[in-house]
DNA sequence: CGACAAGTTGATGTTACTCAAAAGTGGTGG
DNA sequence: CCACCACTTTTGAGTAACATCAACTTGTCG
């Protein structure tokens, strides 16, 4: 599997995962890389977006991990989704049809301007249109998660998902990763408290379902938790011809 | 004594909607009117779309109600969003990139084929581009409300939801229509179950917060269900030119 | 070393679930 | 019209899951 740090350069796990979703081009390839080199940092804690903003042209997250936060006024906020390195942050096929949503960073980010298709329906094009669809199909996991799995189940699945979706990006593998938010965090996307979130993960490595030390976490019996969480993949199409 | 079916002719949720998003011209509006016409019948509980299915070239909600809803092999199942009168249902700007999801007719149904905008761009096409970012947005409260409210505030905030729907569909008033589903689809809807839904119920009409016979809804006292439910209005931009 | 954030643990309270049964509702056929 | 059925709503009692409050520990960084 590809240890994309071991690579020569930065590591662009935006390159990969639009390439898994859209026949690129050469051309559209290099802009990628250019866009790559030319990512800005913000760090942990800051908003990258504001709900009130005006769809922009469009990011790319190249690393960290940031989230869709709805804040309520009494504190308690929630977490609607989880954005990983690779993923296409605000980019919509049509201006001002974005439903604006706060965007934070989770950890220290490095966000570039995305890459413009030069034309409707060109590979990086239909990768964009894919990757926006792809993430309704985590939002609708989201609401299922957490309306019908209980503690163990939400933990055991969205482990599985993230561990999913870095491989995906090139960027760990899926049962061997850095989780760099905090439990906290975690309870913020899960609907739970960090007490419990900490009881349960408790709970996952007395059982040996998991290892977690520092920020690496472990799957150690996949089988398992995919049994728990009912888990299957989230199925998309690869590339097609245009 | 839903007093739409008093009216002459059949009601057209589908146009009330549409018309309030983009803009449509006379053509289109004949269009829709004839879809209407054609509207087909589908009982309560039948599948409408299976997670399976290939993405359609789309329907229109002429009456009744459904759920996009996710099954669980335990037999749980979660109702991922709520589909009303005059929702477009699986209509997509290109093919193919639609999340697929099982939609469940939740009552008795009429459902048309959606009328195809005849290019990129028309009112029509922008009509249904806004609808599903609306779609959208509705997805992220409802992430919020599952994921930090209590009892009481999902199911003041369900009902504020649902009757703005209604009222933009003009199918109803905001504060005073038929709930034409069970308590316990309203439980699959909120994660929760049906008991705790009654009793939450219960608790709120005596709080005379709401009113509830048989299954016609009168929200009593909008400004405290507003208050807590933390409740604003999702905000979307009406008719553009093109 | 000291300060601060994160993780951990215990004790206790509350919300929501489970199981169970009764009562209301609507439709169907005799 | 009534009897019967299935479904929904309602109510009660007991339980489990999760939240809350509070303290203590660990780790990190200046």
């Amino acid at each position: 599997m590809p240890k994309v740090d071991d690579l020569p350069g930065e590591p662009q796990p935006h390159i990969n995962l639009l390439a898994g979703l859209g026949a690129l081009s050469s051309i559209e390839m290099k802009a990628l890389q250019t866009a790559g080199a030319r990512a800005r940092s913000i760090s942990a804690r800051r908003e990258v977006l504001h709900e009130s903003a005006q769809a922009g042209p469009g990011s790319l997250l190249i690393s960290g991990w940031a989230g869709r936060v709805r804040h309520f006024q009494d504190g308690r906020r929630q977490i609607l989704h989880l954005l990983l390195p690779g993923d296409l942050i605000d980019w919509c096929p049509w201006p001002d049809l974005l439903t604006p949503t706060t965007i934070t960073a989770l950890t220290d980010l490095k966000i570039a301007p995305a890459a413009q298709p030069d034309r409707i329906g060109s590979g990086l094009w239909q990768a964009y249109v894919q990757s926006a669809a792809i993430e309704q199909g985590y939002l609708f996991r989201q609401i299922g998660r957490i309306g019908r799995f209980d503690a163990h189940e939400r933990l055991a699945d969205i482990l599985l998902e993230i561990g999913e979706r870095l491989e995906r990006a090139g960027a760990s593998e899926a049962t061997h990763y850095h989780l760099p938010i905090t439990q906290e965090m975690l309870g913020d996307l899960l609907g739970l408290t960090p007490v419990h979130v900490n009881r349960t993960l408790q709970h996952m490595r007395t059982q040996k379902l998991i290892e977690l030390r520092g920020n690496l976490v472990r799957l150690l019996n996949v089988r398992e938790l995919k049994n728990i969480a009912q888990y299957q993949s989230l199925a998309f199409g690869g590339p097609r011809e245009v």
